[in-house]
DNA sequence: GCGATCAGGT
DNA sequence: CACACCTGATCGC
């Protein structure tokens, strides 16, 4: 794993290293290979579970048993073998050069036989076709697509989500209360005239002609869902702006016609805005300080001329404006339930959730305090959410039953000294600079030595953590694991007094090794990486993703001119171009400040050997993932080289490639002249269905999701998701 | 001038 | 979608 350097104070490399990939002979388990799992998949519709991705050649059993150091990735045995283009099997031959040539199936690349035939030239090494992983491969491709069978279903259990059902349930206008069938007969909203006969074009057409007409008395609506929608769309409904138009003409006179729509889009009429504060600014989304101090101080002026006299002509000409809000807000506790706006907190769609404690079901996880939690992350606090308290620490930085926060230095406060850092990403580690004063910092000693050097935190400050090693930190026991996230990552235990233990997973990518060192106190709180928590991302194995690469490299490598480009962040990424040097056998160029990061992450010397920065040495290039974003950088790229190369070739490697569309393929090729981008869904965390097996195993009370989307994926939709 | 922070982009 | 990061603008010391 990659922190297995952790485990050896002196010795920061990581094992076993040695061992050079080699796709192309036989794979058998290694010696820490553990049989597969026989417990049935989890899967949302138990009528179609058979259909599970070939257990005999998963990547879990053809290679060290979903291990990740670099090194085990495949079996130490087989060094790069010299063989034998004589043994190819030409049936299977055409089996992994159509993995090059299925990538394209959008079209370009490489027709069948003649591109089996550039693959053996390209196979400089030659191998065995029959390989495993080449039918690893063609198997997972099947498993995959079989598997789509099955989204439909999953997609069926997000939108069941208790969430889900609330919001239809509130999305259904009283008017068609009774089942809504399509015979019903159909209301105007406004003047209640039966438009059932009409089109739905004239129905929208008699309605804006109602709304034109009657729009002053559109206090009088029944439906306060309209109302409300309204307000979400002034566009339509004129009237409603110019009942929030003070405000918004108080924003403009300040010169921040930027930020009207924050103010129309929170609803903010004149009262309220007279008791904003600068928290309250900043929580709805006025985030710059200049403008946020600027408006500040220009109500502070506000209220002082409100209290001076009460009765001011201004507040005169407004009363009006105030008195329909209030007369709004009544009608609608009235008439709930409500259609949901965008800007509604999530917990509103549980009462009593939100400030409850701890809920617990038996046997079942709850997303705890989920909804107030999302609410919080995206605008720290919303307006009188927080009577005035300042920034709110989500609850995914924190961890119960402790003063501990993890992953937090964006809410650096004073009342806490133990500061936990899971992996080195910026966006975990943002808001830690060099004046940090607020005690120790945990972290993994890969991401001990990263924080020193990129940030500057002097050493004294830093607490290195060593794998799978429980140390006591302030009466807390605390231990960490590989999280197989990106280098240094890791996931901590925290086992506080009052017996619950919490189990923060940070960013991670689930592994069966993981449950094999999570035995001991069972966990009651799971703050749990949710990124791809949602069925439409399902991608394959780290494996056979670089798998992947690697033979797409070689059916591409005809051409002596051809320069590869593969996509990395500061850190992450490193095993999938390590190994296509493993497998290439060629050195790899990295620039001079990635070397140097390359050399905190405790690769092992042999490992650091494939890596030069001197360009020339190497046509296989490690670049920024975002300057393979756009064809246009390519481009760019391109023209630099057009003497030494006649072809770009780039690997973007990232799991968002296995987004709504192409689902699941282990890659996909788009060309653009002599420019081609390869897609690969290779991530470092975990996919969804990982998700379900990790918390299946762990069997948390609570689950605590460290989500940055809300909506439809909030943390409630979430786990219910994991749970079915 | 520099570091920190934010907005907007890929 | 928004991974994890970049660039450029702005702010404060």
């Amino acid at each position: 794993m990659w922190n297995t350097a952790g485990d050896d104070d002196d010795d920061f490399q990581i094992p076993p290293s040695s061992s050079q990939l080699s796709i192309r002979k036989p794979l058998h388990p290694t010696i820490s290979h553990r049989p597969p799992r026989k417990k049935p998949r989890l899967s949302p519709n138990p009528g179609k579970e058979n259909i599970p991705p070939a257990p005999e050649f998963t990547s879990d059993t053809c290679f060290s048993s979903g291990s990740h150091a670099l090194g085990s990735i495949l079996p130490s045995s087989s060094s790069t073998p010299d063989c034998i283009p004589s043994s190819v099997d030409c049936s299977s031959a055409g089996d992994s050069c159509s993995l090059a040539a299925e990538v394209g199936n959008d079209g370009v690349l490489v027709g069948g036989e003649e591109k089996k035939g550039e693959c053996f030239k390209a196979n400089r090494e030659g191998y065995s076709r029959n390989s495993m992983e080449a039918r690893l491969l063609s198997k997972s491709r099947v498993s995959l697509r079989l598997e789509d069978e099955e989204e439909d279903e999953c997609c069926f259990v997000e939108s069941d989500s208790e969430l889900d059902v609330l919001i239809k349930l509130c999305s259904e206008p009283e008017g068609s209360n009774s089942g809504g069938g399509k015979d019903d007969s159909i209301q105007c909203p406004l003047c209640e005239t039966d438009i059932s006969g009409l089109s739905e074009e004239e129905r929208h057409v008699h309605t804006n002609n109602c709304l034109d007409t009657q729009a002053p008395e559109q206090g009088s609506l029944k439906s306060s869902c309209f109302i409300e929608e309204s307000v979400d769309d002034p566009v339509q409904h004129p009237e409603l702006v110019s009942d929030l138009s003070p405000v918004l003409k108080w924003v403009r006179s300040l010169g921040l016609a930027k930020y009207e729509d924050v103010f129309l889009r929170e609803e903010i009429d004149w009262d309220t805005l007279q008791s904003l504060t600068e928290e309250d600014l900043l929580s709805i989304g006025i985030t710059s300080l200049g403008p946020r101090k600027k408006i500040a101080n220009a109500l502070s002026a506000l209220r002082e001329e409100a209290c001076a006299s009460s009765a001011e002509p201004q507040a005169q000409s407004l009363s009006n404006v105030t008195e329909r809000q209030r007369e709004r807000s009544t009608t609608r506790k009235a008439s709930e339930p409500r259609k949901p706006t965008a800007n509604k907190l999530i917990t509103e769609f549980f009462p009593g959730q939100a400030t409850d404690g701890i809920r617990k079901l038996p046997k079942e996880p709850v997303a705890e305090k989920s909804a107030a939690d999302s609410g919080c992350r995206r605008a720290a606090v919303r307006r009188n959410g927080n009577n005035g308290k300042s920034k709110v620490v989500p609850q995914w930085n924190c961890v119960p039953g402790t003063p501990f926060r993890v992953d937090a230095f964006k809410y650096l406060t004073r009342d806490c000294c133990h500061w936990f850092l899971t992996h080195f990403h910026l966006d975990h580690y943002q808001g830690l600079t060099k004046s940090f004063s607020h005690g120790k910092i945990y972290c993994s000693l890969i991401t001990a030595k990263l924080v020193n050097m990129k940030i500057g935190i002097p050493w004294e400050r830093l607490q290195v953590l060593h794998l799978n090693q429980k140390v006591n930190i302030a009466g807390v026991d605390v231990t960490c694991f590989d999280a197989n996230h990106c280098p240094g990552s890791i996931m901590i235990r925290f086992e506080p007094a009052n017996g619950k233990a919490v189990l923060h997973t940070g960013d991670f990518r689930y592994s069966e090794e993981m449950l094999n060192l999570l035995t001991g106190s069972p966990i009651s709180s799971l703050v749990l990486d949710t990124t791809y928590c949602n069925p439409q991302y399902d991608f394959p194995k780290q494996e056979a993703v670089i798998q992947f690469v690697v033979e797409a490299i070689q059916a591409e490598a005809f051409n002596p001119k051809t320069l590869f480009l593969i996509g990395s962040y500061t850190i992450g990424k490193e095993r999938l171009f390590l190994e296509v040097a493993r497998v290439l056998r060629e050195k790899i160029y990295i620039n001079p400040a990635k070397l140097k990061l390359l050399e905190c992450l405790g690769f092992s010397k042999e490992d650091m050997r494939w890596f030069t920065v001197k360009e020339e040495e190497s046509h296989i290039h490690v670049v920024p993932l975002w300057t393979l974003a756009s064809f246009k950088r390519l481009k760019h790229i391109a023209n630099r080289y057009t003497n030494r190369y006649s072809l770009i070739v780039a690997f973007s490697p990232t799991g968002w490639t296995s987004g709504k569309s192409k689902k699941k393929s282990p890659g996909r090729r788009l060309q653009q002249g002599t420019i081609i981008r390869y897609e690969v869904p290779y991530s470092e965390h975990s996919s969804f269905t990982e998700l379900k097996e990790f918390v299946q195993q762990v069997s948390p009370e609570v689950i605590i999701p460290s989500v940055n989307n809300d909506g439809p994926d909030s943390a409630a939709a979430m786990v219910s998701m994991l749970l079915t």
